[in-house]
Formats: structure tokens, C-alpha cells, sequence
DNA sequence: GTTCCTGCAAAAGATTTGCAGTGAC
DNA sequence: GTCACTGCAAATCTTTTGCAGGAAC
């Protein structure tokens, strides 16, 4: 995955790391090229098996601490998508910015974007009670594969 | 409050359950009764607590059994605001559905609703991959309170 | 050498489960 | 009388915290 590539997340992550003020911590090296490599928000206790798979397992302890560090940057996002448990995926710059399907059924988690939903919210934003700073959607139903079989 | 009200989503509820064959337990009783009267989604331990106040306590285990009845039934809904605990709230047929904006600094819960949203949401639908039977939206910002404060 | 980072173990908080007694029918 | 409903206590699971050793600078 991009792990070398300069113009990666995990570059950005490590780049923004150093800048305020961070030494560079072997777990949490490995932590944000792990998070790189994902491809959708995951659980905190699929990063610690992925990482343990890649030989250089994290505490768990570790993976909650720097995830914080991580989201209080706004390297990463903490996402809720109903299942009892926070899944956590990083916040590319380039990429716009999505919303989450998930499958009832499986459990799995997919992502999508929608620029009417986004314009739909924007108005909104404006008329309720409220400073509106981020917001969170999640589809709820059966995958393909679930619908299907 | 609508107790005593006919059409109340209490009465409502009460003839579900005694419909699908379950019996008529004082618990479970208070408890609805309660879901009736709250205006937005509550936590657990904010029902545990309204219960005890009301003189009619019911077990946090019995709250949770019950709840999850009720949301099989779809009598009330589960609702995650991003505050790690759930949230329920009674599913009122007449009422609209509605989504949840949420003040992070003084967590705050309010419902509101916008046909545009709706809207833009079934469009959608059509086109991602899965068959959407739910969604969930959630604002978070600064409610007007903290905001001007 | 100082201070941050990490792992381990224990704690905390939410939710679930097992079991025995009570109540509904 | 039978079986569902409930409360209590214990277990489970996720997430947080305290602390001591090791690593970064």
C-alpha cells in the first residue's frame, strides 16, 4: 500500500506528528501505517489483529491512546455506525468526505459519497438550533451479497 | 402526559406486546410508560433514573431486557449519538421520523426533521449498494446555549 | 539525562447472562 | 399449576487509567 509514497496519509500523519511536537514512537509508527492501508472505517480490535499479523503487534491500550492523540489532530475519525463498538478511519485530505452503508446482516461496513445529501445538509445546517460542525450518516439494510444468498 | 390517552404510543405498545403474546409485567409497564413520556432519546441510565423517581424503580438488567424487546417489535428505536452509550426512544407511527442533532460540549440531544434530507436520502438509496431498510443522521455542533455562552 | 512513549495490569463503565423467586393467566 | 417476567449478582466486553521500564532526542 503507500506506505513509501511521500504524498501518503501516513506521511501526512507522521509530517504533522513531528510538528507538534511528538517523538516518533514505534508503535504509533506502525499504527498510522496500518491505518493507512485500510480501506474503510475499522475496530479497534481489527487494527490490534492486523497489526499483530503484521508482526509488530500494538497493546491495546496503545491503540486507544494514540487514536485519540490521532483524532484530536484530525488525522483520524471516530465513527459510530451502530454496532457497539467505535470504528476509526483516517481523514484523507484529497478525498472528499463520505458516509457509511452498513450491513445488518454481516456486519459489513462500505463507504459512499452523495453531493445531494451534503447539500441537503448544508441548507438544513442553517435553519436548525444549532452550530453545525460535522455530521454523521449511516444506511442501514442488507448487502448484495446478504440480499442475494 | 398521554397516559391515559387512547391512541397514546403507550396504548399503542401495550396491545403490540399483548398481541405477540407476552404477559402483562409491572415492569415493563412503568418502563413504557415512561418511553411515552420522554421527548427525545434517552439513555438507560436516564430512564433507570426517571423510573426510580417516579416511585416504581425497575432493574438496569430488566431496563436493557426490555428495550431490546421493544426495539425486535419496532416499538422504540436505538439511536448512537457518538456519546458511547445507546439511546432509545419510542417509534411513534404518526409522528415523522426524525434525526438527532447533538451539542458536543454540553450533550444535549434534539430531534429535528427536513424533507430535503428525507429526500436526497431515497434518491440515493436506489443507487448504492445495498438495500437500505434504515438510515440514521446526526448532527453535532454547538447548541445556541453553548454556542453564545 | 530528561521527558515522552509504550506495555502490562487493573479499573471503570455499559451491557448481557444465569438463576431463583414472584406474578400473570 | 405452569411458564413468563423480574430483580439481583456475576460475567463479559469495550474503553480508560496508573505505573514502571525503555526509547527518542
Amino acid at each position: 500500500m503507500a506506505k513509501a509514497d511521500l504524498n501518503s496519509w501516513a506521511a501526512e500523519a507522521e509530517s504533522v506528528l513531528a510538528d507538534s511536537g511528538h517523538r516518533t514512537g514505534q508503535a504509533r509508527r506502525a499504527l498510522v501505517h496500518q491505518l493507512d492501508s485500510q480501506t474503510c472505517a475499522c475496530s479497534v480490535i481489527q487494527i490490534e489483529d492486523a497489526l499483530r499479523a503484521t508482526g509488530r503487534p500494538v497493546a491495546r491500550a496503545s491503540i486507544y491512546r494514540i487514536l485519540e492523540e490521532l483524532e484530536r489532530l484530525h488525522l483520524v475519525q471516530k465513527v459510530q455506525v451502530g454496532q457497539d463498538m467505535a470504528r476509526y478511519e483516517p481523514i484523507r485530505t484529497g478525498d472528499g468526505h463520505h458516509h457509511h452503508l452498513v450491513c445488518d446482516n454481516c456486519g459489513t461496513v462500505m463507504p459512499f459519497t452523495d453531493e445531494g445529501l451534503e447539500s441537503a445538509i448544508r441548507k438544513l445546517s442553517r435553519r436548525v438550533p444549532m452550530h453545525v460542525a460535522e455530521h454523521e450518516i449511516v444506511l442501514h439494510g442488507a448487502c448484495e451479497d446478504c440480499a442475494t444468498g
